[in-house]
RNA sequence: UGAGGGCGCCAGACGAUCGCAGGCGCGAAAGCGCCUGAGGAAAGUCCGAGCACCGCAGGGCAGGGUGCCGGUUAACUGCCGGUGGAGGCGACUUUAAGGAAAGUGCAACAGAGAUAUACCGCGUAAAGGGCCGCGCCUUUGGGCGCAGGUCUCCCCAAAAGGGGACGUAAGGGUGGAAAGGCGAGGUAAGAGCUCACCAGCGGCAUGGCGACUUGUCCGCUCUGUAAACCCCACCUGGUGCAAGAUUGAUAGGGAAGCAUGGGCGCUUGCGCCCGGCGGCGGCCCGUCGCGCUUCCGGGUAAUCGCUUGAGCCUGCUGGCAACCGCAGGCCCAGAUAGAUGAUCGUCCAAUACAGAACUCGGCUUACAGACGUCACUCACAAU
RNA sequence: GCCGCCAUGGUCAAGCGGUUAAGACGUCGCCCUCUCACGGCGAAAACCGGGGUUCGAGUCCCCGUGGCGGUG
């Protein structure tokens, strides 16, 4: 069932249905996680079944659309490298340095964050 | 040509691939196709409304807001046109702009004095009286009269002068403000005391719907402050879509405490009156209702509200304009952790401020730049 | 999203529209002491920004900036 669903053209798709929801599962997500930091980002992750995904900017990293600048850059990261990525509910947390970096340093920071985390799968 | 002024507009475009949200269609489903998808400020939340719930017999007070005039609008602290003030050579810009002659308060410091005063200064008039002069009369004692001269406020002093009293508000210095300004007459010295001119206020007349203008020279000369209290006129319930509605979930949930008073009437547990408590979300009159207080527990999800609206575009009509009317056409985000992104290419001098969250009308603030238009102004040059 | 509140030296703070803006803690200098502390004397240091009203604004009014809180 995974193996149909997850066919190469629709590997890079990225709907609601991986969301992590509402202000209670990040609650539940931040109490009991693991934390990681790196320069731009902060990962919250929980073992889970499913792969569900949260993003998070506060007020502190800029005016509105800096914050959705933010949370599209890390969304569009995410659906590509969403394949490779271990079942789970994370949370990425957007830090203030993030809102003076270019878009291609926060890519790079966010996959060597996943991979010192050893949140993906290996190559075959 | 340069420097400005008014009015208005745009807010990167196109293509390729991958991806997101909503709607419609097809499909058993997975999914596929088509269409649509942030702003001029979406912002700040400073005003005004719609809408929703709560409250509301009625009246009064308090509180809040607005404040030149006329218009416009659903409404407004908005907008348009005008008046007065301020600024600019000018085109034009800007203005919280009612009342200080209803009352109260405040005006530090300085200054003699701050809403009336007398520090310095200037002056001793008029009236009355004394003496002299002149004229007339005369009973030779004097009397009467005068456009005459001189002296005369009080005290000390021989005098010079000093002190006081009274008058004065010209001049002096202080201040943001000192009793309209300036000149002449006038006066003992002075003063709108009088006069000419000017300024302001009030009355009257004139033109205007009106703010106000112009005139008259009839009266007057009054400190400022109301973004101090206040007065006048007008407006004004509260809370906000986390409003609220429906369905579900419970449940008309459990426990404790206090109160169930007095009088009258009788059919002996009811009626009336007084008292008590509570509501009228600021208070009072008044009015309505009748158990009240405290603690614990449960619940907090889905759908609706949610986008067709004081709507947008085009043309015509009325109006200086804001705006209004008529006709035709159009449907233009509706999410619920929150949709517009990524990569590449071409054009380009370059991409600022910035993201809908119930919806409109304004205001204010932020903003790289790119334009359009005007028989608008000024300066210079040429003709 | 909606609704409120606040802003004065480094910190905590007072301040009827009127001198040069209190006070405490802290900092610095001097004195005291063998030295430190305590104590004494002295000094530096502030009204969030921009307009307006007023003779005069920390205070009154308007606009903005920043911070904090509440919310079925």
């Amino acid at each position: 069932m995974e193996g149909k669903r997850e066919g190469a053209a629709r590997s890079e798709s990225f709907g609601r249905q991986y969301r992590l929801g509402s202000n209670r599962n990040y609650r539940y997500v931040y109490r009991r996680g693991k934390s990681t930091p790196s320069r731009y980002l902060v990962l919250i992750y929980l073992k889970g079944r499913e792969l569900k995904i949260g993003f998070s900017a506060s007020g502190k990293v800029g005016n509105a659309v800096t914050r959705n600048r933010v949370r599209r850059w890390l969304r569009e990261d995410v659906r590509r490298l969403r394949g490779r990525m271990k079942s789970g509910k994370y949370v990425f947390i957007a830090r203030t340095a993030i809102a003076d970096a270019p878009h291609e340093a926060v890519t790079r920071d966010l996959h060597r964050l996943l991979a010192r985390a050893k949140l993906l799968k290996e190559e075959d």
